[in-house]
DNA sequence: TTTACAAGGTCTGCAGGGAT
DNA sequence: ATCCCTGCAGACCTTGTAAA
């Protein structure tokens, strides 16, 4: 038996989340992928170089560690489950069972997004609910039993999604989402090189006063700020995977003052770079 | 490698134009 | 009327330098 198999999965489901009130969320990454149902309300999900306007019924399946966040509208409602796992453990247990596709979508760096209707949600809704009550029964059996109903959701969830007829197409994309997928994109392509607004500006053909506004409407936080969360992202990285000094990797990921991206990593995560990579290495 | 600080760049509220 | 966009100006934040 392998370790992972032999170890307690990381297995967190939080059920019909609300938040009332607009709150803009700061992108994050993890290592557990996620699943994220959007149940009722008004939500903008950008996703790496991808921005989803959500509907009720939609659900994301990311591997997590793509940057994310949520960006939420004052008077509207914001009700949606999340479940984080343990995706190594669980692929385990599916090739010990003799299924290898069971997490396929939480494979890929693209999140896959999903689009539930009619009796396909009351379907998926049904396995929610169900997931939430194994979550609640006590017992000596109950986490294997909270276990097993997880499983049972990722594999209708594979199933539907093996039918990709139901992955919405792009062309839906509004305007202002146009332009925040191709600043997105921009910067995902760019953001090792020296960036300004001014550059984003040239090479999309649009004003950088339009493209900061509708920027911050769209994913609640400004272009630089962005800019800084994916440096910062491939910082940590080539912290941990790379014997290059600090001073390099500054310069690597498209900083030019060590001063600067020491302030803006600690901003990010609360320690200095020299801090994280001490701190890797330890544990 | 990190902190402090001044100069310069970015963000945002407001006003308004053009297309549908 | 609504949406998309541009531009100005002041507030705020980031950049770049010097020094510990």
């Amino acid at each position: 038996m392998s370790d992972a198999l032999l170890q307690t999965p990381a297995l967190n489901f939080n059920y019909k989340e609300n938040h009332k009130n607009e709150r803009t969320l700061s992108f994050h990454s993890h290592e557990q992928a996620e699943i994220f149902y959007f149940h009722e309300g008004k939500c903008t999900y950008l996703i790496g170089d991808q921005i989803f306007s959500l509907a009720p019924g939609d659900i994301i399946l990311m591997n997590g560690l793509t940057l994310h966040c949520p960006k939420l509208y004052h008077g509207h409602p914001y009700v949606r489950s999340t479940i984080h796992f343990d995706h190594r453990f669980f692929q385990e247990v599916f090739q010990a069972l003799g299924d290898d596709h069971a997490l396929l979508p939480f494979a890929q760096v693209k999140p896959v997004r999903l689009s539930f209707t009619g009796g396909s949600r009351q379907q998926l809704e049904q396995h929610l609910a169900e997931l939430h009550d194994s979550q609640k029964r006590g017992g000596p059996m109950a986490a294997p039993r909270f276990q097993l109903a997880f499983m049972d959701l990722l594999l209708y969830l594979c199933s539907y999604w093996g039918t990709s007829q139901h992955e919405l197409p792009k062309g839906e994309m509004s305007q202002k989402e146009k332009t925040v997928q191709a600043v997105v994109s921009f910067i995902e392509s760019h953001y090792q090189e020296h960036l300004g607004l001014e550059t984003i500006e040239e090479a999309l053909h649009v004003s950088k006063y339009h493209l900061s506004k509708v920027f911050k409407e769209m994913t609640g936080v400004t272009i630089f700020k962005y800019l800084y969360q994916r440096r910062v992202n491939q910082a940590k990285i080539e912290l941990l995977v790379s014997d290059a000094s600090i001073t390099d990797i500054c310069y690597q990921v498209g900083f030019h003052y060590p001063s600067h991206f020491t302030k803006v990593f600690k901003q990010f995560t609360g320690i200095t770079p020299a801090q994280y990579k001490r701190q890797s290495m330890s544990g």
